[in-house]
DNA sequence: AATGAATGAGGATTCATTCAT
DNA sequence: CATGAATGAATCCTCATTCAT
């Protein structure tokens, strides 16, 4: 088994220059990224462009991987911030006005930063991220899950595991669809006319009959 | 804007030897990027696997990116190939079947070679391969929204480009997470109850009411 | 020429205070270059096993090379210490006794930190201690001849100094030699016979005829 | 335990320009050892010393301690060439002349390169060539041994075994301290009277009575 | 056409040393 | 005096690519 580099950050930066410092590098990891891919995020850009010398990088992050690691890290917080706000404020709603937020916090989060979500995605495999990652995907899940078996009375009998899994893989495709395909898709007309066909899907699916 | 290698495969390779070549090199590559990742991939590694000299890869292939682009273009032929097929094939099917059967298919291209076609999807950017992939994803949307075209008589009035989409999406979505899931998805119970359910989905919402 | 770091200390240390936070760091430094050698002794790392800052071990040290050298230094006067007892002690002793004893000596002295004497010797000509460590062979040179000296009246006509060069390489060797070969040396009853053949060796050659 | 570099050479180097290259790569390290020491010595500045390109040194050797490692193995295969020939040509001899000669050659011997000599034996531990250089030690000692035996019946009872270690380190420790003082000693009456009396020394501690 | 030795720019990482607090 | 965050020159090593044979 290839040994990975080490992506768990070395200090905890309790002070606030540290924290500066720590901050600044991770933004400046996702800016390059976005920019310029992950080939051309040299360790020495980064600290160049978080405004610190290499050795400082290294004081907080021992790889280039932990770096990316964090950047993956902070945006998977920031969305799972997103997800768990709607959910509660979906809460007490009827399936279809929560599907329908549902579906377009998706599309909202996904056209927040396309390409930093593409680049991320892409590195997971590299940084050793995967358990984080599938740890963030089953909390997503169990959330939907529990909001779904919440409202099983206006659905039909169906697994909510099963239901969960579905209706997170149609709303999450067709958001991340949507970003791909720059070109065409950016009208709001479409994005609404996007909105109300997935929607439609996923109540449809869920509702009895 | 940064300058790309070149990535069109310099000869025409019209000697059989010549093409065996190719083919090593491709398949090799392949092979690596499966195996061991983007990184592992040298182009010396990869002349080494396929048994030529890498003076030799750099005469078919002039670029490491070039590689990499030849065998994502072999891939998306043979997922092509396997569309067009089973396109063909449901031609006269009522829409349930059809839809059934696309599904169905759709998690057995997924499941042929996983790895491959993940490695392949972190590549696309790298290789310049940007546009080739919009064009195999469009026709690939340009037969699914013939088919459903065919069909529209069992459907209900919708936009057959927008329900192609939502269709692909929805489909293509729940075959590649159950891909990514092995820990739990494996089992032919799970595979066939996803396959249930993604066909209620995707018929329900393209029938009327 | 290369310039080489200073090598002196920075300060008396008078204090009670900076005297301990001297010999802390002496002790650290030879810790680590006994259980992980120079390579690994990185000044952060020394000030860290000596509980201080490495602010506080520039207070005091002006490069690393000058805690290396205070090693050094301190080993030596250590074994000169021995040395000068045991000449002491064997100063009316005859030829034989007092080979013997200074074999014995020598050899006790070498077991004590085989590794820190490996290591230091090592480093020697980084740290600039050529003078320093010459001074030191001389001494023991010097004392030696000395003792021969008074001696000489048991002894073959020879020259005292050339005298003195010989048995004490021949001694050292043997010792170090012994030290080196960890493997097979360490039985008391080896030790004996080292010791016994080497008082033959050197008083042999010492005595006339 | 610490993980050590790599130190087997890398290819086996039949071409002539392989060998030509591999040959000027030991040579600029040794040069450089000689001139600057071990820290001095990166891998790009012995590839330009060389004459050839950083990547080429990496073809054959997969790191600075392979370089120095193969560097110890040249000169110990040199010496050791000295000390068969000599053994060899010294077989029949009887016990004085012999080891008159054995003298001799060892300071000889250290006197061709006593630089890389000493850096080279600083160097032992960091690249793992204990093993071979005990190897060597005891090959050594093995044909001393082997010499004595022959002519035990001009000896005292002893130990062969004990003997030749007595021996070799009496005979090598002036030869390496001689080397060491370079002030002094460099003189070839000094020289002369050097081996006069270790000879002298080492015969009267063989020879019975 | 094929070979594989040679190239060297570029990247990740370390660590002695400084200096603001 | 002490601290330890920050520095950045320097190092080892990789790998896409070229070109003499």
């Amino acid at each position: 088994m290839a040994r990975k580099p080490p992506t768990n950050p070395r200090k905890n930066a309790s002070q606030a220059r540290s924290r500066a410092t720590v901050d600044a590098l991770i933004e400046a990891t996702a800016r390059i990224l976005v920019r310029d891919g992950f080939e051309k995020a040299s360790t020495n850009r980064i600290a160049e462009i978080a405004g610190v010398s290499v050795g400082s990088l290294y004081q907080y992050f021992p790889s280039k991987e932990a770096l990316v690691a964090a950047v993956i890290d902070r945006h998977n917080r920031e969305i799972m911030q997103v997800v768990r706000t709607t959910l509660a404020e979906v809460a007490g709603m009827p399936l279809d006005k929560a599907v329908r937020r549902l579906v377009t916090v998706a599309i909202e989060a996904h056209r927040i930063d396309p390409k930093l979500h593409r680049v991320l995605a892409e590195q997971i495999p590299r940084t050793g991220q995967l358990a984080e990652v599938e740890a963030f995907n089953r909390e997503v899940h169990a959330l939907v899950r529990f909001y779904l078996d919440s409202r099983r009375k206006e659905m039909r009998k169906i697994d909510p595991g099963l239901a969960a899994f579905i209706c997170v893989s149609a709303i999450e495709a067709v958001a991340h669809n949507m970003v791909l395909d720059e070109a065409e898709m950016l009208s709001e007309r479409m994005v609404k006319a996007l909105v109300d066909e997935t929607t439609l899907m996923v109540v449809g699916y869920l509702q009895p009959k």
